[in-house]
DNA sequence: TATGAATGAGAATTCATTCAT
DNA sequence: TATGAATGAATTCTCATTCAT
């Protein structure tokens, strides 16, 4: 389905016209990426992207089939793009402490740098995942940090630094979620608390307080002390 | 059309159109909130609303004066509901650990029995929140909650079962985070994942997961080793 | 028809809720007259007419039916009041070249003073009048100027002052038409040459042309010759 | 719908739809002009011209954006038309006299024949020339005339045909004054004073009174000099 | 491949007018 | 008289999509 993957399959000779097919459907999708993400799928025009892309309707729809498929496209690039970068973390070569703490900044990083993965993925929640869903893409994509994640929680739990019974996949969530929900909600968040939370300082010490949620968390329990959890869960 | 048409709530003999402007006002907010969580500003429909709320797309222009417009009152009441259930809660009746314990789960719950704010609130970042700049009302809502908040840590902290140096604001934000991004991200989440994220069960390891992430952060360092936040900080 | 006749005709005694209806009536004919001049009858909005009349539309159709009664009320009173005030005018106590030129004057000065006027009749007219021709009203309203001006005109050519064979209705148009061309093309006037035609200065330079133009005509030809028109028109 | 429709104006056998770009705006301008000259900028519609140029609607946004700027573009080609037609008129060819009769003649002509100049005009100043305004087209399109007018009274004083002191710019106004406010308020004067001002009668009348007043104006004054009118009519 | 032109269905918004009290 | 509420029928404008070349 995703158009990414055209150019590759297609080898056939280019016609005569053809300037760069090729670069014309990349340009299709990053104006596409664009739109979508500043305005969401009901919002985006399509002669906004063709415009942007400095071609014409008609070669969106001959590349592209029609706005859906275009969406997933965009949203399929989207989540390449992200997993390719986490591809790029090694998180095993440094202590658990450390592989953890580049996890969270990476994730905040990544976030602030594309903005558009925030809102893309917005939208496509208020449709219910209902264009993901039918990529197969997507569904093979699966991020490939959870396991390494799982890996960095038990060489910190056999040294005595992590806490145990932590689940990888929860706490990847957790770590997505305490800079998604700021980043994404950024303007309500201002609007409402009547500060900026957009200031390189507020941004210093959300990095700050979040990873003293997550590493204050992997913290093992006082040996001889009262366990917390103990207490916490009667 | 005629509201005559509606069920026995209404005892006393009804003339064929309604006068009742309350009500006629409260069924417009109520169709627009179900219609704009659902579909997003962009592909939110006045007549979808229209017919939705038993009355005629003019009235909604009559109350409202535009789509727009609309959509803030539909954000205002939403604002205005989430801080009257804020309000109901006693967080200071228990002991710091379960008072922080009853704002998760508060949190939890109230975003799992009203969907719609999450998507509202989604859509009124990517309009980069527009609407709600312009409202007076929603940034004089304030959560109460912050400041109890701060007094339950002060509280904790004192009995020394809180460690030092929290924001309340952070930690607020924190604890929504969680919540937030779990579930309304649920469907992408889902999809990528290849797991079912809203069954019950997945539910119920979340809501302990985000306790333990939270309350294992709040655990105060070892008495008589270093604080955690300066080996966190160096 | 006209409704400014209505007061006067109904002595039935006003019931309690009346506040003052004659001066309801009026308002709403002043803001109908300025409502209608400014944006004519198919840009007019029944509302804005009932907001600036400080009443409601009920009232209007109350009173006048619809709002193409409404606009012939207007009509009606417009020339009520034109005609009125050429009645003061008194063109016969002076000597005939002094009677014309209070006339050109007085039309300058009437429609500089009452630019409704010229856009109410330009309304009008391109509805065809109409509404003027269902009025009886405005029918037997014929100016009372045409017959002083054929008399100021008899005088001046016995007194050998103007030429003779001069229309009175002609004239009086013509008369009409100097100014009101001017005055209601003022806008596109202005714009098309570039000059603006608006300042007093230039007011005056029109006001003395006109003078000019209509005496200049009216002067007998040379005592001497065989008058022109006399051979022209038996 | 389909311009395939249309008669036997074109030969060659046309598709279902017209791809003949310039035919089709051209259609939708003279249906525009003519809508909008009869109804006003405020009573047109937009369909109505969709219907009467044999395209839909979107045809008419898709070329001229929205319905003022389609005003807008009607207002320029009524007055490139009329300028046009002016460049034709040859004042300097015939003796001054002669050249001033044919002026006022063209003028009365020319809107006899395009009533749509009248009206469109006066809807225009009703808008306050807010369109024209914007228009850099038609502030370039100054009336040839004007300096074409000066250069006839030149000559004609210079001959002591006419007399000295005349504006061109007054003149010219005055003279389409006297067509424009009798061909334009046609309807209400013929309500008013009940007589039909559009009978070919009353039409030759008007015209000779009009070239009357006009030349008897721009007689000179001296009473020793030739008669004036008597050269000018042989 | 590429592009200007075309279109039908639908979108938000407006309007004069009437109802019920 | 007076008034807020209600309404159906337009009205302008938009949009994704397709046609013809």
């Amino acid at each position: 389905m995703s158009v990414a993957a055209l150019p590759a399959e297609s080898p056939r000779p280019r016609p005569r016209a053809s300037r760069d097919a090729g670069r014309n459907q990349a340009s299709i999708l990053a104006a596409a990426t664009q739109e979508f993400s500043r305005y969401g799928l009901g919002g985006a025009r399509v002669d906004r992207i063709a415009t942007r892309a400095r071609t014409n309707k008609r070669m969106l729809y001959y590349y592209f089939g029609n706005k859906e498929t275009l969406f997933l496209a965009v949203l399929e690039a989207t989540y390449a793009r992200i997993r390719a970068a986490e591809k790029e973390l090694s998180l095993l070569d440094a202590a658990p402490v450390e592989g953890v703490r580049r996890l969270i900044e990476f994730t905040w990083n990544y976030y602030l740098a594309h903005p558009e993965f925030l809102t893309l993925l917005n939208s496509e929640n208020l449709h219910r995942a209902r264009h993901l869903k039918r990529s197969r893409e997507v569904r093979a994509m699966n991020s490939p940090l959870i396991e390494t994640l799982a890996e960095v929680l038990a060489r910190g739990r056999r040294r005595g630094e992590f806490r145990s019974g932590v689940d990888a996949l929860q706490l990847y969530i957790s770590i997505a979620a305490l800079s998604y929900f700021y980043l994404g909600n950024n303007h309500t968040l201002s609007a409402v608390f009547g500060r900026d939370l957009a200031s390189a300082e507020a941004r210093r010490e959300r990095l700050a307080h979040m990873t003293e949620v997550i590493l204050g968390y992997l913290r093992p329990a006082r040996p001889a002390s009262i366990d917390a959890r103990r207490s916490a869960r009667p």
